[in-house]
This record gives C-alpha cells, sequence and structure tokens, in this order.
DNA sequence: CGTCAGATTGATCTGTGTCAAACCCAGTGG
DNA sequence: CCACTGGGTTTGACACAGATCAATCTGACG
C-alpha cells in the first residue's frame, strides 16, 4: 500500500480543467478553483449512490470512475466510464434533484468536486461555459439515444463487438494492442447489457473466429473491419 | 380534407413559447421570432430524417410529433413523442452535427422552425434561456439513462406497463379514461422495442387479468396500481 | 362492396438467461 | 513454502421469453 499520495495543487487541476473548458477566461477559472475540493480515492470505491443528494459535480483529474445504475436484484447497468479530464454529476445538480445514477473508481483515482453553487453560479455568469457544458449534455444525449436503438434492437453478439470498438476508441490500446481499460467480465457484461455467461461464449465465440485474442480480463482486437460489420456498421 | 388552415401568427407563437421558457424577455423573445417560419404539418408527414442537416430546431405549436431511430431492416425505435410546447432538434443545433433521429408527425400539427443561428445567438447571449435549455436537455438525459437500464433489464411485460403508465402521464386520459394518445400497435410496440404482435398478446394478457380495457388502439388502464407493480415500483 | 392497413391468433424456433459445477490464480497466513 | 480461500472465469445443460412466420380477421373508407 501507497501512502501519502500527493494529491495535484489547485493549479495543476485548473490546467487540466482548461483542457475540457477551453475558452474560460483565467479569472472564472481561478475564482471556480477556489471552491474546489480534491481528494483521492482507491480503486473501487463508490463516490455517490443513485438517490443520494450530491450536491456539487465531479472532474475526474485522473483514473477511471464506472458510471451505472443498479436495477431489480442488484444487476447493474453500466452507462459510460468517464476518464481524465471528464465531468460528470453536472446533470443532478442542474436538475436539483439526486443522482440518478452510482459511480464507483475502477482504479485509483483522483477526483476534484465542483460545489453546486459553485458550477450554477458559472454557468448563468459564463454563456461560454454554459454552452460547453451543453455541448457535452447533448453529446451524451446523442450516444444515450443511439445506445437505447442499439440494446433494443441488436444482438447481444452485434453490442459486444461494438462496445469492444468503443472502448478501443474512447481508451486506446497498450503497447502490445490489447485494449487499455481493463474490465471484468461481469462489467463488461453489465457494459453491454446481458449476462456474464454470455459475454464468455461470445468472446469465446470471437477468438476461434480469429477476431480476438484473449485470456482472462485482457483483450485484444484482431480484427477491426469484421468486428465492425458484427457490430453493424 | 380541409383546406386553409389559418396559422397561428407571431405573437400566439411568442405566447406558447414562453409558456416552456418563463424567463425570457420580451425583447429577446420578439427579436426569435422575427426570424421563426411557422408551418402545418398534416398527420404522418415527415418532419426530418436521421442523418439530414438540420438547420435549426423545432417547437411545437400544436400536435403530436414522433421521434424515432431507424435501425437495421427498418425497424422503428420510438424514443420519445413530443406535444404541444415541446421543443426538438436542438441537439444536432448545438452539437453542429446531422440529425441523430427522424421525426414524423402522429397527428396535423404546426411547428415553429427556430434558425440555428438564432437559437445559437440567443443562448450565447441570455444564460437564463442557456439555462432553460440545459434543464431540457438534462431531463431528457435523465430519462434516456433510465430507459437504458429499462430496456436492458426490465421484461418486455414490465416495459409495456410502464410505458402505459408513462403515456398516461404525459398525455393525459379522455373524459372515457382511455389515453389520449392513441397509438398503432406497431408504434406501441417500438416505443417498448418489441415486435407488434407480443404488445397485442401482453395487452390481452393484461385484459384477462382486468389491467386494462382495450379493443383496437384506444387502452384504458383499469388498475393503475397494478400496473405499477407489473412495471417494477 | 372491395380493398387495404392494421389487429389478432396460432404454431414454431431460437437467442439468451439461469443454474450448477468446476477451474484458475493471486493473496494470505500458518 | 505450501495449503487454503475466495473472487473471478469458464463450460455444460436446460428452460423460456420473445421473435418470426403464416393465416385469418376487422373495420374504415373510397
Amino acid at each position: 500500500m501507497k501512502e501519502n499520495v500527493v494529491l495535484p495543487d489547485s493549479i495543476q487541476c485548473r490546467e487540466r480543467f482548461r483542457q475540457t473548458f477551453k475558452e474560460i477566461p483565467d479569472d472564472d477559472l481561478k475564482q471556480l478553483f477556489t471552491q474546489i475540493t480534491v481528494k483521492d480515492y482507491k480503486k473501487g470505491s463508490i463516490v455517490y449512490k443513485e438517490g443520494t443528494r450530491i450536491k456539487g459535480c465531479y472532474f475526474v483529474y485522473s483514473g477511471i470512475v464506472k458510471i451505472f445504475q443498479t436495477g431489480k436484484e442488484g444487476k447493474e447497468q453500466i452507462i459510460k466510464f468517464e476518464q481524465e479530464g471528464d465531468i460528470f454529476g453536472f446533470r443532478s445538480v442542474i436538475r436539483q434533484e439526486s443522482a440518478c445514477t452510482s459511480v464507483e473508481t475502477l482504479s485509483d483515482s483522483v477526483l476534484c468536486h465542483i460545489p453546486d453553487f459553485a458550477l450554477l453560479h458559472l454557468i448563468k455568469s459564463n454563456p461560454d461555459f454554459a454552452y460547453d457544458l451543453m455541448q457535452i449534455a447533448c453529446k451524451e444525449l446523442g450516444d444515450s439515444n443511439k445506445c437505447i436503438k442499439d440494446i433494443a434492437q441488436k444482438s447481444v453478439k452485434a453490442r459486444l463487438a461494438e462496445i469492444l470498438l468503443l472502448i478501443a476508441n474512447d481508451f486506446g490500446l497498450e503497447n502490445d494492442g490489447s485494449l487499455k481499460l481493463n474490465l471484468t467480465q461481469e462489467d463488461l457484461s453489465n457494459f453491454v447489457g446481458t449476462a456474464t455467461e454470455t459475454v464468455i461464449r461470445l468472446l469465446s465465440d470471437y477468438r476461434t473466429d480469429g477476431l480476438v485474442e484473449s485470456k482472462g480480463r485482457k483483450i485484444k482486437l484482431l480484427n477491426i473491419e469484421k468486428l465492425k460489420k458484427i457490430a453493424g456498421y
């Protein structure tokens, strides 16, 4: 166990924040960041749970978090993963509602907590920021709509292929070509929206068809084109 | 065929618009509405198709429209229905992308077209409007996320019940207690995300269980509590 | 009264979920 | 250093919700 994780200072956080929100003047940013709390989370920590009242949103300084909803009998449906530079939880702030998702860290992570009043103030006072945030919300909205159609219409086989491609795209590859985002089969199946066993069987099918190489949770895509075809593009 | 449908004038449109966006000062609204085009659509008209470039968004002055995506083999997945006072298509404007959904009128409708530059201008110049719009986007986002979980996890039987309740809630009831929103079985099944035959069978199950009364597309909910239970609440 | 879209019912077929059992491997503690 | 443990992975057998296909029925409308 490492101790004494050194948290990034306010300036480092601001710099990273600026990479996502490019057009915010320094003054606004400085003001915002006096109100932010930086905290590190061990892998597997719960950041917040569905239904709780969060008094702000979060900015991912480093690490990866999983955003999910819990259904009957505790089965998770993973909505998305967020990584360095992403912001999440703003929906609840804007709507002034309790969280509609739960969040858990998939790796050791450093998150910046932006209190609701600070976020709302910036939105109301800086149209550029409001616009940037709206961009993000609208992107997520488009993704969600697509996701609805896919879950409703595509076979699990197609969706798994699609999600592998999406993960490769969003999180990139290791040097050896395997997916950087390293999920348990359970998380993978909860993302696809199916049973763990099904994912395992399908991956094994892909393997025999020479589409992927995989042992355990390490997955390498061998034939992107064919996978795209299976995914239905 | 009726002829000469009288279109609402600019003032009527503004008034209706103001019901949805309450805090916009008159000056801004007047300015906006000089740039708007009002048009009536016969029932069953396509407003725009997925993948096309729309140069603005729409405000529903009257009528009901269906927002959907088309999957492989032309099967539709209905995302939502919009009615009087709703605004749609803004996602594409904000993202400056082509439409990710198609829109068709379910009844004779009057829509106001708001050109992209006018919408963007108002967003950038009026933080209150930006905020209102963000509210709408975030509401839709929450709905979509919930929908993803439901489609992935619930049985079709549960989802059908849920959707009937949702329709009753969003669109209200006729005097005789039947749902105001009158869908074909096909639309209903495309909303639930299942086959038409399945919806028919399930409705018939509900009927024998005394949960609904239904002939053809007329549906009356008899036992809301039990339906909620089936829907999984 | 014919026509045609939509509604309905019945008879299969199959993709996935579920259950059960075994396996693998990393970390722990004796 | 090795057995023990437990979480995650894998495989097999089986059941069933829901899709698909085919046929008939209904009712609105020209």
